[in-house]
DNA sequence: AAAATAGTGTCTGTTAGACATTATTAG
DNA sequence: CTAATAATGTCTAACAGACACTATTTT
């Protein structure tokens, strides 16, 4: 006898434009909530998807068309109130994506949200509060950005999160400990003046399935 | 139209005995996996359940006959082959409790289990992972003690936890910089010699809803 | 007094932040 | 050359680990 209960995944997908973390959201086509901007999720499809993570693999690739480089579980929300039609359960997950790949979505600042579907709001502030101390310890803020960047770039980024300015002296002390990042030989990118190293971030799990 | 999913909470509910992390297992009574050690845990109620840390509360309550001072959700495990009876989808949490409460369960040692049902062995060794993690830098371990304990026991736990010798010194000005502990005035342990101040844990949040 | 554990004080090597200096490009 | 940004070096104050010392109890 099966309990009846809404099962969804839902996805905070951010990434980074004009310097601010944005989150994508989307018109809502029907009820409940018909026209609000809601997170990209739908319900788990149990005979196409092997577990809640894919299936947000899935969401994304059918409602963004993109696949994200991180993705990760965020947490479950659940209740017999955030969802009119009933008793719900949402695997919330975070992804991140750079600024090129995500151009089919609308993006809205993460600080500055209008009215949003469900308890949409709760999820990306926990999406936010989970970059945030991510960075400080991780290659998090390195999937924000455009495969190749600089480590001026990258400082800016973690100063942008961090919502702190960063000492560039101990930050890149710091990256070299951490070491998540590899030089691209050769690769240069000359703005102005001096031309500045390039990076990208060292091969890793394309799904983070830490919990 | 509801997906077919089944939707269950679990707790790995962890203490601590005879200096080792110690895990709440119970044998199951009926099929599937009849007969094996598994965690509690059990079908959400639509009805009864305000959401998913309450369905995992209520199952302490029931099979656990405990009310335990700190509760957490782990993470959410799902997929469709980790239950022969279809898709399935639990939220696992992590419960703690001093071992005194302790007295209804079946304690197992955490770093040396039996065979056990369903993935159960990874919501253990996810949940033992978490502690580990959250010990180095919070209150944790003191819902594994009675209410009332040493400095000198506080050390012992985190030493066994986090797997390696503290100095006392810095131990000590640790806690005082997290300030998580309070002393509770005239209130001393002498084992042998020279009695022990106790201290107790500073008023916290029953549930920690942080994800 | 000796033994045992509780609790505090001091020293020192490491490190993170502040700041200065050098390097490399454009104009 | 100067301007601008990249990259590295140096100094210092704060801190964590190591260890010594003092304090309070039982026998």
């Amino acid at each position: 006898m099966p309990n009846q209960v809404i099962v969804t995944v839902d996805v905070v997908l951010l990434t980074l434009k004009e310097m601010r973390l944005q989150v994508a959201l989307m018109k809502r086509p029907q009820e409940p909530f018909k026209d609000a901007l809601a997170l990209p999720g739908g319900y788990v499809h149990p005979e196409e998807d092997a577990d809640a993570a894919s299936a947000a693999y899935r969401v994304l690739r059918e409602k963004a068309q993109l696949r994200p480089p991180y993705l990760e579980q965020l947490g479950t929300f659940s209740g017999g109130r955030r969802d009119p039609r009933g008793w719900s359960i949402s695997v919330c997950h975070l992804a991140l994506v750079t600024p090129e790949a995500a151009t089919d979505s609308q993006w809205f600042p993460a600080d500055k949200l209008p009215r949003l579907a469900f308890d949409h709001a709760k999820l990306i502030a926990a999406a936010v509060t989970r970059v945030r101390n991510k960075s400080s310890y991780s290659a998090l803020p390195g999937y924000l950005l455009p495969e190749l960047f600089t480590l001026s770039e990258l400082q800016a980024i973690y100063s942008q999160i961090l919502g702190e300015p960063l000492e560039k002296s101990s930050f890149r002390r710091k990256l070299r400990d951490l070491d998540f990042l590899e030089e691209v030989p050769g690769a240069f990118q000359g703005g102005k003046q001096r031309p500045a190293q390039l990076y990208r971030l060292k091969g890793m799990a394309l799904f983070d399935r830490t919990i």
